[in-house]
DNA sequence: CGCAAGACTGAAAACGCTTTCATATCAAAG
DNA sequence: CTTTGATATGAAAGCGTTTTCAGTCTTGCG
């Protein structure tokens, strides 16, 4: 009862011709007599042939088809990544092989080894936490590596960003325009390097433009979720700042609505800036002022980088800043 | 420059056995004198040697990846369901070839015939448009295929969701409990199964249960997005609504926003409820009031009702049906 | 000490395609 | 006609594994 498989050596037979020919007018070769072409194609029909990507991919060494290493599905920024990546993907007639890593150094590497047996043609990798082993692991790898909406201190790959620095300067001078002077910098981990050298990097150039001194204590660091910025709020007024910064969307709306269900008023008292414009910024009330990213077109930008690196084309340049903005909604005065 | 590959072959000759020998030992087949493994598993790790599963998968009939066929990660509730399938597919050593459909059959058709041609052990699908043509791909599948979250009229294929009937009927009987005459029924497009088959079916069972007249005046046919949700207050308000139960939680936070941004009070004037308990029931304010559904684990079980299917297990029952509940928030009195 | 029954191991045949290389065909040119 | 340079085709060698089948060794035991 088991379907039997009808293989390119079943269409030869058939069409009586050769293997080879079969191939050829399979892979749309252009050395093939329009008559034996016209033949070849009603057996394939007739017998709903299909070729065998795996048998093609060993004798090829092409298997068209990249890996995508993400920290979690569910988050609504690199989801929207994902959307780029898988659009771009098909349209160049890839497919992705999608892992989710929770940015977990050991199952990145595990992660990244079981693509590289499946012998991905490249990979796209999200994630701000490139550790020594895992620049080992890209180093080791044939297939192209590119990282989307990741950095890595050490530059070591390809990769396609917004300029993290300028954008979060700007997203501070702007509440330091309205006149704050305590702005809390919210962030997830301080060990992903978008956090502890970018971010931060802006934050404090923005207050030292502005003349005002560091403090530490208006550093938060806690985790990208809705829960841990909703429990911020005492915190956060104990701090006596009146703004923020804050690095994730999701992580800003608990901030938010935990400020507001402590009855401070936004942007009234206190005022919030996000950092990735995901849908979640429209969604909440009042709406979150945030910096804006091209999230798909990251993606996309990263996947059409990966093409051509997979097909050993020249790039003149590796690594690709897309433009950022600022966009005002109502958590700002 | 080109990375040499070591293969099968070069351990075989470098640990001087056969590559049968040291196929054994990677595979774990015990079938061989310790002596001998250890010596294998030295060479294997002296040359850093790495099978391929391209190889793997040619021979063995066997690729260890399932295709994911989505309608769009960017969703809250399938990105959900994703993230409990690639967990539950990690956990049996399988990888994940995701790709969005757009809920477009032709899109679902091509990219359900190259996850065939890339040999993938099985599939599951997410989305409510099952057509006749697709119905027809499923059948001449070799690979066992399971809808996940995912009605199909015609029951065609191994399934888990929860008993939609039911929860909508529960949820509108709470609304007319609270003495709410006119609700509204917002749903997404009706030619999908799970709207026109399910939702309503138990919308119209809570209106007959509590002899109400059903109006489909009352009924609103739209788009998934937060847009068309929110656009939809003046005709909402026109046909004197008072309730409304809403497909989709990013619809409902439309609705809702739409509402309120008109003055209309939620839930004091109107109350809201929602299909599926994603985060998003929790970042808007008023929190909404939602059936609830267990999102991951209708992931997690279709993926490992998926593994027994591949593996040929029987299995007991094809189609199962998770619990549902009802979770009482804010946007309800 | 002889022998059957495991326990190990290796040779070689798949798996279903791509690709190289050689050969065959053919039209145009001489 | 013969030659020549494309143009078409086929044979066969991989691609890197798994798996079957037939041994070859070891044991335990009478």
């Amino acid at each position: 009862m088991e379907k039997q498989t009808v293989t390119i050596y079943d269409v030869a037979r058939e069409a009586a011709v050769s293997m080879a020919t079969v191939s050829r007018v399979v892979n749309g070769n252009p050395n093939v007599k329009p008559a034996t072409r016209k033949k070849v194609l009603e057996v394939i029909d007739r017998l709903d042939y299909r070729p065998n990507a795996v048998a093609r991919g060993l004798a090829s060494k092409k298997t068209t088809t990249v890996g995508v290493i993400i920290p979690d599905v569910t988050n609504e920024y690199f989801a929207s990544l994902a959307r780029g990546i898988d659009d771009i993907a098909m349209m160049y007639k890839y497919n992705i092989i999608l892992t989710n890593s929770d940015e977990n150094g050991g199952k990145e590497v595990q992660v990244l080894n079981t693509l590289m047996a499946k012998q991905v043609d490249g990979i796209i990798f999200m994630g701000n936490r490139v550790t020594p082993e895992l620049r080992e692991e890209f180093k080791r790898s044939k297939a192209p590596i590119v990282l989307a909406g990741s950095v890595d201190d050490e530059k070591s790959q390809p990769s396609v960003n917004i300029d993290y620095v300028a954008a979060v300067a700007e997203a501070v001078k702007n509440l330091i325009d309205h006149g704050n002077q305590k702005i809390a910098f919210v962030s997830g981990p301080m060990d992903e390097a978008i956090n502890h050298d970018y971010r931060l990097k802006g934050y404090k150039k923005a207050l030292k433009d502005a003349n005002i001194a560091f403090d530490d204590k208006l550093i938060f660091e806690t985790d990208y979720t809705y829960k841990a910025g909703q429990a911020l709020e005492p915190a956060l007024t104990a701090a006596g700042a009146t703004a923020a910064f804050v690095g994730d969307d999701e992580l800003a709306a608990g901030v938010m609505n935990g400020l507001t269900d402590a009855n401070v008023a936004v942007p009234d008292t206190f005022e919030v800036i996000t950092s990735n414009d995901t849908k979640l910024t429209e969604l909440v009330r009042p709406k979150m002022s945030s910096i804006t990213q091209p999230l798909y077109d990251i993606g996309a930008v990263a996947m059409r980088l990966l093409t051509k690196l997979m097909n050993n084309e020249t790039v003149d340049e590796n690594t690709v800043i897309l433009p950022y903005g600022l966009m005002k909604r109502s958590s700002t005065k």
